[in-house]
DNA sequence: GCGACAG
DNA sequence: ATCTTGTCGC
């Protein structure tokens, strides 16, 4: 019987993060992307050229710690429609850990893309919304960038509760809701979040006028924040956008029917 | 000891 | 992440 590793080292933490390190020299932080945007005036934004927006998530069976679904599904843009969606039932041998997160979860998703990429490059994600951070991550390294640079492919974090960095930076969660509660009066409004340093992070994004709960939005790779919050304003029907909506929503619904399989 | 803690 | 129905409001 395999030992599920519930609790790792300091020492393997130190590994990890010598990792993110040495995986964030190959991070690109500007837009290199396979489309093009046209800004007309202030506010409006047009994407020529994108027709392909990916998302991903990882849902877990009931309170099994190991036992997920991991989902990678495909949008056609600007419609928002679903054109693609896989599954893979995934035991994730490395628990939870905060910071850390894309060593738990990200080969499953490399898994993903390599099949679509084989079976069906040419409605391969031109860019990718993950279920959790880029750069807004305490070494700057979060699971979207991990899987950005390990997958070569721009991606684009999205966090729906904010992660605190310290250091001094002062972003922390009473300095970030008041000033996300000050200043995000309508769907559409963009909070920087900057720290003492004079660093950019990422921004707290209103999705809509109907969701008072910002999300979080930070470069994950090859993509700027600019950019970033332009393509997730433009999928968000929801608070959360389209892609990682559908993603969780399909992988929730792919765990639903394997339990009553096997009930009958 | 206390607070913080993406998914 | 996950356990969970109804309910208030546009």
């Amino acid at each position: 019987m395999e030992k599920y590793n519930n609790n790792p080292s300091i020492a393997q933490k130190e590994e990890w993060a010598r990792v993110q390190s040495e995986l964030k020299l190959k991070l690109i932080e500007t837009d290199a992307l396979n489309f093009t945007k046209i800004v007309n005036g202030e506010n409006i934004v047009e994407f020529r050229g994108l027709n392909y927006i990916g998302g991903v998530d990882l849902s877990f069976i009931e309170n099994h710690e190991e036992d997920a679904i991991a989902t990678l599904v495909v949008l056609k843009y600007p419609s928002l429609e679903v054109i693609y969606e896989n599954f893979s039932s995934v035991k994730l041998k490395i628990p939870y850990m905060t910071g850390f997160l894309a060593f738990r979860e990200v080969t499953p998703l490399l898994d993903l893309l390599q099949i679509l990429k084989q079976r069906n490059p040419d409605i391969f994600p031109q860019v990718i919304i993950v279920d959790g951070n880029g750069i807004l991550h305490p070494r700057r390294f979060g699971f979207a960038s991990h899987l950005g640079v390990l997958a070569n492919v721009p991606t684009i974090g999205v966090g729906k509760n904010f992660l605190q960095i310290d250091d001094g930076e002062n972003l922390t969660m009473a300095h970030v809701k008041k000033a996300a509660r000050e200043k995000l009066k309508k769907g559409g409004d963009t909070y920087l979040l900057q720290g003492q340093s004079g660093m950019i992070w990422g921004a707290a994004v209103r999705s809509l006028d109907s969701t008072t709960n910002p999300i979080f939005v930070s470069i994950g790779h090859r993509i700027s924040l600019e950019t970033s919050i332009q393509v997730v304003l433009k999928c968000c029907r929801y608070r959360v956008p389209e892609p990682t909506r559908q993603a969780d929503l399909r992988s929730r619904e792919y765990i639903r029917r394997g339990q009553k399989a096997k009930i009958t």
